[in-house]
DNA sequence: ACCGGTTGTGCAACCGGTTGCACCGCCGAC
DNA sequence: GTCGGCGGTGCAACCGGTTGCACAACCGGT
């Protein structure tokens, strides 16, 4: 591997021009630049990232914590980071944490050590745990504000809202709403916006949970579901959704005619019968407002709009 | 932040001691060795990794590629890979690519620079590209068998296998099987298992596809399926088997009772029904195993076994 | 008492960039 | 014709560990 040292000597300058010319150009007189340009691409010179790192006090890596990494809502989210990591030259290390017990504060504090900066993609701690994270290290909250902490969060509560009141608005008397796991930072505001627009509409609605966003709380949602005797069912995430609308149908329901469930358009759409809600979050914008907001940092929330429509 | 240099001070050593204390302890007398550590903790010193990779040139970063994250099927593997990384005090760091086309594959050769090792999860390119890279780094493959690569397989074929001939010994003569995205290097194997299987139990076995392994082209496929004719359906994913559900229900079909769909223990679960193959592949170990592969290189490959069950 | 062999520690070079400061030459201004 | 200023470059220290080599002390053996 050649050095800058090897560009240096080929080109017959110092290695700190050489720094220079490949770092900040417009410090450097422009055939000098030539030169090194040549010389470098000669040698196939690529900048040793550890050794930059090293000098310059970090180590271009950033972490993005998920609470797991079961639910699929994550990934598109992971993946707009990356992306706009990727352009920063930085490198995005995955890790799972919630944040709920000693252990993963401690775990998650080592990692800070060893990162320029953190995203805490809906923690599940108090707030005094993660705000000791961000005191460390830049850090941005995705789902989930803590007063004083940069975050982008998706607006579902409002969709939530929406949806309910579409239900309502549609003929829907008895709703249940599925929770989502405890500690969400999300789910409270769900619920009251659901609470509220259900209120509104005079429907009744009921509250289950909480859950895992997980496929296997769907199924077992079914039961507490069917006994509420809601003909319309909106759930925490899309897992959940697809666990209930199976189990539902094991139990010899018809979806949507017999009861309606809520979930992304991908889903609904497949069912080919209107009147089904969709609520659609970009987790890749998500992502990469997130990235966005910890390398040019700034404080408060970055509310993100959510998606409803109808099939 | 305390430096090895710090700890030497207050320790009254060199920090050569120091290092090999840290590193190395039994180069090193067993009071030395208490005095040091006594130091470092008054001084709460934390090796600086950047520093430890630049000397030792190694960056301490190994590359996780998939070839997307909307599949939930890799969350696990990835989980696996990530939890054995960190018990080596090494860093995942999460990218997405194919290997398909030439960008792709300078990309990849790009950031296989900046880390030790890759694993490539179910890459879709040549082998010649695919191996250009092991030839840089090393390099362990999961779910795809390159001659002279290290690899980690989930042996599906069989389980595909085993999966048709029970579903003909259940009574079902026609059977289709969905194939998934073109470039898999699975799907080749699990197609003619699953031939195999038909051939042998004197049934007809339909093959679908090139499908990505995606809810929507599940659904995409009903029509399809449907007019194969088939009682049952192997779908090449979970997210296929998923969308294909809901897509039949949607056209008013009902499973399992006028069409068996194969998925994992999960979904099947759901539905209640007797006769439904499940399918589960566990991703964690397939994860800790590539990662283990890497750590410890030795070549060939090693089958996991998949494990069939009937709800 | 002498010697070859451990064992434990220090010295200093090194990994490969980055950057503050000094220096040189050339410019326009007075 | 001098002088302040500035653009361009080199020098060397530095980031924080790691490691080859030298060396001193101490071991048991003869």
């Amino acid at each position: 591997m050649a050095t800058l040292a090897d560009v240096a000597a080929l080109a017959g300058y110092n290695k700190s021009t050489v720094s220079r010319a490949l770092t900040r150009p417009e410090m450097v007189a422009p055939d000098t630049l030539a030169r090194i340009h040549d010389a470098a691409k000669q040698l196939g010179y690529v900048l040793n990232r550890t050794a930059s790192h090293l000098a310059r006090g970090r180590t271009g890596l950033v972490a993005f914590v998920v609470p797991t990494l079961e639910n699929a809502f994550f990934a598109p989210i992971i993946g707009g980071a990356q992306a706009r990591a990727a352009a920063s030259d930085l490198h995005l290390t995955v890790a799972v944490a919630t944040l709920e017990t000693p252990a993963q504060v401690a775990a998650l504090t080592r990692l800070a050590g060893q990162v320029d900066g953190l995203i805490l993609a809906a923690p599940r701690g108090e707030d005094a745990h993660v705000a000791a994270i961000g005191a460390t290290k830049p850090i941005v909250l995705v789902d989930r504000e803590i007063p004083g902490l940069p975050s982008v969060v998706a607006d579902t509560a409002t969709a939530i809202g929406q949806v309910v009141s579409g239900l309502a608005a549609r003929g829907h008397h008895r709703i249940a709403y599925l929770g989502g796991p405890s500690g969400s930072w999300q789910d409270p505001g769900r619920a009251a916006a659901a609470r509220a627009a259900a209120l509104d509409a005079g429907v009744t609605l009921s509250v289950h949970g909480p859950f895992p966003a997980t496929f296997a709380a769907g199924v077992s949602a079914a039961e507490e579901v069917l006994a509420s005797g809601a003909t319309a069912v909106v759930p925490y995430a899309t897992a959940l959704a697809l666990g209930l609308m199976l189990a539902l149908r094991g139990r010899g329901l018809h979806v949507p005619d017999d009861i309606v469930v809520s979930a992304e358009t991908q889903v609904t759409d497949a069912l080919g019968a209107p009147g089904i809600p969709a609520i659609d979050v970009d987790g890749e914008s998500l992502g990469r407002a997130a990235m966005d907001l910890l390398t040019s940092p700034s404080a408060g929330t970055l509310r993100l709009p959510v998606r409803v429509s109808w099939s």
